[in-house]
DNA sequence: CTCTAAATCAACCGCTTGATTGAGTCACCG
DNA sequence: CGGTGACTCAATCAAGCGGTTGATTTAGAG
């Protein structure tokens, strides 16, 4: 694939992401120097992660675009299946099952939707998730179609629901990962069954009544 | 009110109170020394912080005490108001509410949502907030009220979409008060409306239909 | 086989952290 | 009015941090 030389430098940086990815999501992204990160990776050189990465935001980025870059594919898969669809329930099924499905595909046990779930709180990585997640075209198509099932529904109100939407699926998936990370009882036996479960409520978030309360879009 | 020895100590207990909610809502719990924290009180002592409140653990749980104390004698009120009634929209009000009623009724400027929100997601400060929320009584009795209106409900369904409806009040909630922080645009002009779209789809969640899937609840 | 450059390692720098300590300050109590 | 104890301050400690630097290993290129 690559150049034979970089091959070594692949696989330690491979081996980085890994145990970042996992302490990240153990003790939480600021708690973990790039020290523990190095040391976690079998690297006996305290400054295996500055080489390779350089800032810790830079590493924070590398790992989310790892998974992000996936389930941008599958959510182009799914769009692809429902373009044209004018049910609620397909285009809300579009958001939520690339996420699911990937959680699905790589575990368990995984660690992306608790790293993800944090970085959306911390104040210092907010930016670096909201700018890999809200650059794909492939949900802001989707967005479009769900928005297109809902014509009567003021701007303020899409806007409310479209992040709920968002929170909803990063939250509830985190919860699900961290409870089969310690053992405890999750409300669905499979990520399948979660999707479903969250279609459910999604949609019946989306078509719920607006109620007569003045909605103007403007800033509070 | 309290020994009038203790009242200098009680003004900088709250100084630094202030002080430590605002810097972990902008910049990160862990992101934060207490140094730092004792600095922004106005506090020459770098020790302050220990001196008061011993371990970070220990002022997070003060900060969050401070709070939640608050939003359980609103929603005891609340409860008090509704108890009896079969109406979803009723018990979710008395959920949603207390919440934004006391997030009205401090700012702004506000940051115990974005405070608490970080909190929930991080893992070394996660068990505190769930200790100090899921024991209040108040909450417990509403939560028991709601699934009274929903018995053909699915066990299973019953505690993810309570977990949901947790989830969306703590971060919609979050999400408004960083908009606001800033300045950037939100959907809804005051609390009290963000209150009303909360309510409106989280009625919306609780009603929909539950897809037939099979809804086990043992763990996965 | 030698050269060369990428990759790894080991040591170090200045800085900040949490925590401790002992001196200083102030308000109340007897 | 002097004592006492709660509170504040200033100085200090070892430990860990991010980042840099130069030596060392390693594997393909010539």
């Amino acid at each position: 694939m690559t150049s034979p030389r970089a091959s070594r430098a692949e696989a330690t940086r491979a081996l980085i992401l890994d145990a970042a990815e996992r302490l990240f999501a153990e003790r939480g992204v600021l708690a973990v120097s790039n020290r523990q990160i190095g040391e976690a990776a079998g690297q006996g050189n305290t400054a295996v992660v500055g080489y390779h990465f350089g800032a810790k935001e830079d590493l924070v980025r590398a790992v989310v675009r790892r998974h992000t870059s996936r389930i941008e594919g599958l959510r182009a898969e799914a769009l692809a299946a429902t373009e044209g669809s004018s049910e609620v329930r397909a285009w809300v099924g579009c958001l939520v099952r690339p996420l699911t499905g990937h959680l699905d595909a790589v575990g368990p046990p995984t660690w992306f939707a608790r790293f993800h779930a944090q970085l959306t709180t911390e104040p210092a990585y907010r930016e670096i998730v909201t700018q890999e997640s809200l650059g794909s075209p492939a949900l802001l198509a989707t967005v479009d179609g769900l928005n297109r099932c809902l014509p009567d529904l003021p701007a303020a109100v899409r806007l409310e629901r479209g992040d709920m939407t968002r929170l909803l699926m990063v939250h509830v998936c985190a919860e699900r990962e961290r409870a089969l990370a310690e053992g405890t009882p999750t409300p669905r036996t499979t990520w399948d069954a979660t999707a479903t479960g969250l279609v459910d409520a999604i949609v019946g978030l989306w078509l719920a009544p607006a109620a007569p309360t003045p909605t103007r879009g403007d800033r509070a």
